[in-house]
DNA sequence: AGAAAAAGTACGTCTATGACGTATAATCTA
DNA sequence: TAGATTATACGTCATAGACGTACTTTTTCT
């Protein structure tokens, strides 16, 4: 990967913080993006002991994300974007 | 990626967990994983805005890291080793 | 070279998260 | 159907993350 393409998806990174944050908005409505964390753990049929392990975080702590009482922000809120999309790449950096 | 494959990766992933936790040693010595922040960063030439936007918190906690008055925890640990490892995963999942 | 802007150091304070524990319910599975 | 595993639900406490402020260093521009 140049530098060039690293600045551009940098630059997009920057705007969905913006939009997150309320400075900008999406074409019409603003998006919250709360990520619906047992969705994601269950397309890949795990446990939520596993899924934790994965994460980074205690099961207790899962289940309060699952069940609504805390939720996840900033690096979990990433880190569950990548679990969704690139699960490979959490289990392969993580070796 | 097949199912066996993904449950062997989980597999390691767990007992990287145990090591973390103190429950299982690696040859010898014990592990300490405490994640070079500033090095990563610098690694790719970002300021420390476009890498706290990276990893979805605040400049002020990046720094905090930097400067070792906070420790980054379970999930942020584990984006920064993607980040050092797979940087492009993370910007791509953003986007 | 000198001014202005950007990037980084340093730290005080508050709040919500994450961790831990306990009790209970649902779901496998042998 | 009994036991084990998995998940729901919630009380409590410590600390990370956010925010603000003040100052220093580095970079950029005329």
């Amino acid at each position: 990967m140049n530098d060039k393409m690293f600045n551009e998806l940098l630059e997009s990174v920057k705007q969905a913080g913006d939009i997150r944050k309320g400075k900008r908005k999406t074409s019409g409505y603003t998006v919250i993006e709360e990520p619906d964390v047992a969705a994601i753990r269950e397309k890949y049929d795990m446990t939520q002991q596993k899924f934790s392990s994965l994460l980074g975080i205690s099961v207790g702590t899962l289940r309060n994300w699952e069940q609504g009482r805390r939720k996840p922000q900033g690096p979990a809120k990433v880190l569950l974007k990548i679990a969704e999309k690139r699960p490979e790449a959490i289990l392969e950096s993580l070796r």
